[in-house]
RNA sequence: CGGGGCGUAGCUUAGCCUGGUAGAGCGCCUGGUUUGGGACCAGGAGGUCGCAGGUUCGAAUCCUGCCGCCCCGACCA
């Protein structure tokens, strides 16, 4: 039991300028966090118990699973990203972590970082510590902060510069065995968050810059969510808009025949898909080429879609470079021969071919029968443009981002869109990590093989802050059993009465006895202030105890999820009690 | 990093355009009256107006630079 004014909740009643969402404000005014800087928080008493929490269930939840828990640094050796696969693409949101020193080394690369996750340092450990297949598979985690520079914090703990991941690395001996550790840690997640109380759905992901076969992500429903999720309900399919494709484009469709020959025209000024579809051309965007120029690890490539289409962009991770950006201007014009604007990938109008990575079509192009592409010359476009016949394709591929309404993949219905914030994340990674790293061990036959991966993490942190998204009300918090701080608040209306709070103990050991967690708000405050605060800080159950309901013998017991309020006999609230908690618990 | 906005007491902010004694609400302290949904009265403490330059007799206010924070885009748990 816990004492309101031996404890630290300093509430408030107004919202911190900076915060901008509902869980972001209700996180400060409820006394959980304080900001130190940009993405830089504070975990106050009662947040840190949430933290705690939430970490223990995921603990358990991972034990269960077969998870080893271990404790890796979160200072690394700049060396050992220098010698990973993907230094160059996440050196940006790496902070440095050399002394301060003497300012020497300022425009150097750093001597040390901040881990911003671990396969670095799990993935030379593992190779030097496992060789026999006798010890695998193994599964090792741990909860822990990760410190990543991003680009812009925001939304309070959501994207926060520093912050608790439990993060869990599989080691298994072939694909088989590592889709079933990947299927083992699909389930402890699902587990884990209906544990906590709140809706996260396994959609299909990107691999990004972690590369890898497939991924899931796992996602809270939410307005205020970063990210977009594709899905259908009939079919059960979901992904997030990354990842998501759709039957736009039928298995069996035949390319349309070609009307006739390739016909330049002149096309002043135009350089947009928006002034083709405008008159005198009237070419429709979806017949229409639209021709993009990347760069990927410093060789350009082109990238084909139809007009009424956008590029995906996530997606190019498909094609295998490590590090991809547009191209400019400056480096368009001397390989296609054009300016943006009147570029196109039909067969001999590319200035420079030898120079391109790539020709990489999406596959919704072979809709286009006879469409309108740039000619590679400043103001002219080509017409009677056909995929086959004319296109210079190395490789068609999935590239363009879905919209809602397009065909679900599995069941053909329209698919449907929403918001969602991202809490976990499972990668089957392959050998990725442990080729890079010679993770290899011996089999029964005496022969060597990589060490088939697979990564998994809970943004620990940001689960918090999700489950505060996600159960509100206007007036606070309304935290599920199992993620709150205490369960039962004790508020004492008159606590200087010294029978009032002879009963908060008395009532607080039975719900104490039953399980509950129990904090007495034993402030000398006016009941409006307290029962605002209650609200507030969101506990599960209320027991309310005043001096005028001590004269006729009764108090108060309210669940925070509902409007009415139970009266109960002092006689019998320490049973009524210990029967709310067991409930709560069970619920 | 590109675009936009904001930095005034612990918090929320007015004042800035049009330069001249820095104000309010909340919170805090003292005393009193109150006491079942963010009370009232009286008194009080608390501010280098983000920092550094400049203009001016005089700068929170005008100008320049820097720093910090927030929002929109690309990235992530």
């Amino acid at each position: 039991m816990k004492l309101w004014t031996q404890f630290f909740i300093p509430t408030l009643k107004e919202s911190p300028a900076d915060a901008e969402i509902a869980s972001h404000k209700l996180l400060v005014r409820a006394g959980l966090v304080r900001k130190l800087g940009g993405g830089l928080y504070t975990y106050l008493p009662l947040g840190q118990r949430v933290m705690q929490k939430i970490t223990r269930i995921c603990r358990e939840e991972m034990d269960r699973a077969g998870g080893i828990e271990l404790w890796m640094p979160h200072v690394h050796p700049a060396e050992l990203w220098e010698q990973g696969p993907r230094w160059a693409a996440a050196r940006e949101i790496m902070f440095r972590a050399d002394s301060a020193g003497d300012g020497k080394r300022a425009g150097k690369d750093p001597e040390f970082v901040l881990g911003p996750t671990h396969e670095e340092v799990i993935t030379p450990l593992v190779k030097a510590e496992i060789t026999s297949y006798r010890d695998l598979p193994k599964n090792f985690y741990q909860i822990a902060t990760k410190f990543r520079n991003e680009i812009r914090p925001r939304y309070g703990l959501m994207r926060a510069r520093e912050f608790v991941m439990m993060d869990a690395y599989s080691f298994d001996t072939n694909d088989d065995n590592a889709v079933k550790s990947y299927f083992a840690m699909k389930a402890a997640y699902e587990s884990f968050f209906r544990r906590l109380g709140i809706t996260a759905i396994a959609v299909e992901a990107d691999t990004g810059v972690m590369g890898g076969s497939f991924s899931h992500e796992f996602m809270v429903p939410a307005e205020v969510g970063d990210d977009d999720i594709i899905y259908c309900e009939e079919s059960g399919y979901a992904a997030n808009r990354e990842k998501a494709t759709s039957a736009l484009v039928p298995a069996d469709l035949a390319d349309a025949a070609p009307a006739g020959a390739i016909e330049e025209f002149a096309t002043p000024g135009v350089v947009t898909i928006a002034a083709l579809e405008a008159a005198p051309y009237a070419v429709s965007a979806d017949r229409q080429f639209k021709t993009l120029v990347y760069v990927g690890d410093g060789k350009p490539f082109l990238i084909v879609l139809r007009g009424s289409d956008e590029l995906e962009e996530a997606k190019l991770g498909a094609l295998g470079f490590t590090v991809v950006r547009p191209a400019t201007a400056e480096e368009i014009e001397p390989v296609l021969g054009a300016k943006p604007g009147s570029l196109g990938a039909v067969r001999g109008t590319i200035r420079n071919a030898d120079a391109l990575a790539g020709v990489f079509a999406d596959h919704a192009i072979r809709l286009i029968g006879n469409g309108v592409t740039g000619a590679n010359k400043d103001g002219f476009h080509l017409r009677n443009v056909n995929v086959a016949r004319d296109l210079a394709v190395t490789k068609f591929g999935d590239f363009r981002r879905v919209r809602p309404g397009e065909p679900c993949p599995k069941s053909g219905r329209p698919l449907q869109s929403r918001r969602g914030i991202e809490v976990g994340h499972i990668f089957k990674l392959g050998t990725k990590y442990s080729d890079k790293y010679g993770a290899v061990y011996t089999d029964d036959q005496k022969q060597s093989h990589p060490m088939v991966m697979g990564c998994y993490g809970i943004g620990i942190s940001r689960t918090l802050q999700a489950i505060i998204e996600q159960s509100h009300d206007a007036d606070g918090i309304i935290w599920p059993w199992h993620a709150a701080p205490f369960q039962v608040l004790i508020c004492v209306l008159d606590p200087q009465l010294p029978e009032a709070m002879e009963l908060a103990t008395k009532l607080g050991n039975a719900a104490e006895q039953a399980g509950a967690e129990v904090l007495v708000d034993d402030r000398a405050e006016r009941p409006g202030v307290k029962f605002k605060d209650a609200d507030l800080i969101g506990l599960p159950l209320r027991l309310t105890i005043g001096g005028k309901g001590l004269k006729e013998g009764i108090v108060e017991l309210k669940w925070r999820t509902r409007k009415d309020v139970e009266k109960l006999p002092v006689a019998e609230a320490a049973e009524r009690i210990a029967a709310a908690v067991r409930e709560g618990a069970g619920a």
